[in-house]
DNA sequence: CTTTTTGCAAATGATTTGCATTAAC
DNA sequence: GTTAATGCAAATCATTTGCAAAAAG
């Protein structure tokens, strides 16, 4: 096994018992380079490399790398879920309640110490999920609340 | 200002801009024991309270809550949004990918520090929502994943 | 009395489902 | 060849919008 076959995404997919298709690859490409994309941007990306892609296999593709961790899923609020290439690095989210915008913050507390709550309650965490929510430095000026987590 | 004020819910809304209705009395009083509460579970409690509430109240009621940050919306993923009383109180949630249980923990790092990402990229932060996922005790055994973050 | 809320109906919009066709293994 | 993935159409379902009637201050 090479090293550069970590990062080969159709190694990726096999390794995961996906097979390796165009438009499964092409979202993967697609990810890589826009994080935090809805289905429809990434519909649209995608499209636009490979020339054909229906809606549904858009979402299916997605389902599919997030349901194997190739991908994470983050749904800010009411607006439509966002997907970014997993790192698997306990990055965090900064989203803004005026505008949407979704920016990627590490972890404050160290390497991996937010996947353990105070108290597990018998439940086998695999995931910490975090969201600060504010308001970006351009909203903060003028901008009023849109869209976000409140109304 | 007497102490009980603090806690008497029509007192809250007045204090808050709010009119004083007996939708949003009924909502704060089914939050109150519901906790977790969809806008549909919310809607039946209320209803069976005061006999008469239409959908659209329930919905205009809990985002005027929300916004004023009396109760906390939450949004586990592609199932229904949850509502719950707001506590100030710092508090997570634990939530099952199998079931969608949800349950409350303390926050993991003492009094507030979650408010603090470790850089805020000039965001003004005002919360931080922490979701840990994982599998609730009773999906652990036999049960697999029907809903959750993962298709 | 004036403004905010409610209620009703209809619309929106993201996501899902079912099934035949096609591509991967 | 078999099985898994795609494409297409139609359905679902939470949530929103617009406007008239009712209630709150």
């Amino acid at each position: 096994m090479t090293r550069e076959q970590f990062s080969d995404p159709a190694y990726l997919l096999h390794q995961h018992g996906l097979q390796v298709t165009a438009q499964r690859l092409a979202v993967l490409r697609a990810l890589a380079r826009h994080s935090h994309a809805t289905a429809d941007q990434i519909e649209e990306v995608v499209r636009a490399e490979i020339g054909t892609v229906s809606r549904q296999a858009v979402y299916d593709v997605l389902a599919a790398l997030t349901e194997k961790h190739l991908i994470r899923r983050i749904q800010p609020a009411r607006s439509p879920a966002l997907y970014e290439a997993r790192v698997d690095d306990n990055h965090h989210h900064l989203v803004c309640r005026s505008c949407g915008r979704v920016v990627d913050v590490d972890c404050a507390v160290g390497q991996t110490p937010c996947l353990q709550p105070s108290e597990n309650q018998g439940f086998v965490i695999d995931e910490a999920e975090v969201i600060y929510w504010g308001l970006c430095p351009s909203c903060q000026q003028g901008g009023q609340p849109r869209q976000g987590g409140s109304q």
